[in-house]
DNA sequence: TACGCAAGTGCAAATAAGTCTCATTTAGAT
DNA sequence: ATCTAAATGAGACTTATTTGCACTTGCGTA
């Protein structure tokens, strides 16, 4: 399975022009396997914990090139670093609650948001490429501890 | 004219029990009289440029008294550094489209997605605080040279 | 299967935005 | 005019991310 799946991310890799290297490979397995949204940090750590070899350096890179090819999407949740998730190319773009004591983060999807915001793009002639819609707040756990 | 619009940014320093320091008022009459959404970092230059006696660290400490008095808001457009806009008290909240190319920001306010986002919140027993509802693409103008 | 080399990597040094420390100044109360 | 807590300036520091460069390695080709 492990063998299956390095194959089909190699596949992925080439298919985008990138080289399938061991450092890519266990970079998209690993956001390929979580519901997290994992800082560069912490996926380098996460990494390292499974004896991979890499560096930071290579870490951003990574990300970068496949932010750049819409294999990953880049997340800014305001808090000084960026968040990193992998796009399954099955599912829908989503938008993200963020609770901010305890960091939790729920995925949304609103068909009339998106709507509403391709018409105030037509209003202004505006050609939208990507949007944030963030909301901060307290979700329900939270709720009842405090 | 100056000195009356001294005299009532001191006022409102002094309402919300902070003290009225040259430095503070020169930021907020900065901040009043332009629609642009300056960084912290063009902030300073603009006061500096100014002959106003400044210092980064006033800026940074100044700009976060402000924004927890909710008297100017902290943007973030997802590019490194913060921004800052005044929120003068006649407006009501409002979303920004951010051209890519020029850097330009057009506000809007659309009444039905900020309807969207409480059902959301609602659905998923969240209680917001703020959002980040920013829209990137290509402005008008940028489309025409393109 | 072996070879060549551009693409990719690791390390450490460099940036860059923002924060913090501490000695000095100042707003505003008495 | 005096006093003191709050605010400031200068610069050191922190943290996330980037970059230069010498060293690998994927992968197309012979
Ligand atoms: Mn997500
Ligand atoms: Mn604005
Ligand atoms: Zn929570
Ligand atoms: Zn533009």
């Amino acid at each position: 399975m492990s063998a299956a799946e390095n194959q089909q991310l190699k596949e992925v890799l080439r298919e985008h022009e990138l080289k399938a290297t061991t450092q890519r490979i266990a970079l998209l397995k690993l956001l390929d396997a979580t519901n997290e949204h994992f800082d560069a940090e912490e996926i380098y750590l996460e990494l390292r914990k499974k004896q991979k070899n890499v560096s930071r350096a290579t870490v951003y890179r990574s990300l970068e090139s496949l932010a750049e090819l819409d294999l990953v999407t880049r997340l800014d949740f305001g808090d000084g670093r960026m968040r990193f998730e992998r796009n399954k190319d099955e599912d829908e773009h989503h938008d993200h609650l963020i609770c901010e004591e305890c960091g939790k983060v729920i995925e949304f999807f609103n068909l009339e948001m998106e709507a509403q915001q391709l018409s105030v793009c037509e209003e202004n002639d505006f050609t939208p490429s990507t949007h944030t819609m963030h909301i901060f707040g307290t979700c329900s756990d939270c709720k009842k501890t405090s």
